[in-house]
DNA sequence: ATATTTGACTAACAAACGTTAGTTAATGTT
DNA sequence: AACATTAACTAACGTTTGTTAGTCAAATAT
């Protein structure tokens, strides 16, 4: 009966993970120390690798999960035969459920991925520069099919993309109250496609 | 005649604190060495201290400097006296200006805050949450007057600031080619007010 | 010419870092 | 009962960190 115990079915390992996630996003990997994590987790520094073999890699596994998600969420949206302003628009909710799901991970692919060492940082790099090119190729089909309005591309989808980043940003020194999964998702949808005039 | 020297009128003092700057935007506060800055500098890292106080020093400095300017840019806006819309489209062109005119630093006061000691935390948090209280009020004053669509005040802010925010991150690893400070802003107040849709 | 300031240098520091090694008690398996 | 595994511990390691102290040559001011 002791409820400092993690939630019955998780897995130390995982426990670690999950509470070195927590503490990355609010420091920053470099200044979240394993005395830190170790802390949260109840035991000494040394301990922690029992569990995991380095610091390196507590972030391998974390961003590197959360990287291939990302990347097959879009790979299923481009072959899908649907119109293309609606591919787009699963993209960007594909972007942002994935986004949502992972609340404590997903500010590290911002910011701690810089922190990746080779060859890792490449493979994650390479990821990356897939998902915007083809999230670009997505919008482009978009505009030329007439769907939406035409503009710089690479402007649109830096606008598209920010939209969804506040995200991991937000809960950390807002007071936003609690607000469905749903209703951010529609929210930043007629956001992202109509702005905040009337119409 | 020697070109590796810093531009004639800058004392070393703001060369310094300039590629300290672009060094903790690309690797972050704590992942920057005093020797890496040195090492940019030209000079061993001790000397750096004939010129700054610390390496904290260089963070408040670049960070407070910053944050004054958002707080004095969104005063004005709320002073004048123009129709709560304009109010509005004046603090977003703020906004972006002031990003745009400090490249280097913008990342920082997004990430490298959190590294900031007491006082100088405590100041800057009181500074960003009068910003966005005064934005909020803006944004609110824009909706009750009818100027601009009803929703969450608080989910509309975020949205709004985070169409800002990629300006930041974009040119790290993004390869937009280059696009002028004015087409920057009118393209980000056009999708912020009208989205991507066909107007 | 002399005195003062500036700004570089080297050497050294105490603290914190990630990590390894070796030990030991508890738990699980045969 | 004997053995093997798990997972905690302490102690220590080699680095790297930000910073201070002390030295000295060049530039500047008197």
């Amino acid at each position: 009966m002791n409820t400092t115990q993690p939630k019955e079915k998780l897995s130390k390992r995982e426990h670690i993970l999950k509470e070195a996630a927590k503490l990355f996003v609010e420091k920053g990997y470099k200044a979240t120390s394993m005395k830190d994590i170790a802390k949260v987790i109840g035991v000494e520094a040394a301990s922690l690798y029992n569990h995991i073999k380095s610091k390196q890699e507590i972030l391998v596994v974390l961003l590197g999960g959360l990287a291939d998600r990302f990347s097959i969420g879009i790979h299923e949206i481009n072959e899908s035969n649907l119109p293309s302003k609606k591919k787009l628009e699963n993209a960007i909710r594909m972007h942002i459920q994935i986004s949502l799901e992972n609340r404590d991970t997903t500010h590290l692919i911002l910011e701690d991925w810089k922190h990746l060492e080779e060859p890792e940082y490449d493979r994650y790099l390479g990821l990356r520069c897939e998902y915007q090119t083809m999230f670009k190729s997505l919008l482009l089909e978009a505009i030329n099919s007439g769907a939406i309005k035409k503009g710089n591309p690479e402007l649109m989808l830096n606008n598209i993309l920010s939209s969804v980043r506040w995200i991991y940003n937000q809960y950390l020194y807002s007071n936003t109250s609690e607000v469905t999964a749903k209703e951010f998702e529609e929210n930043i949808i007629d956001f992202v496609f109509n702005g905040i005039s009337k119409g």
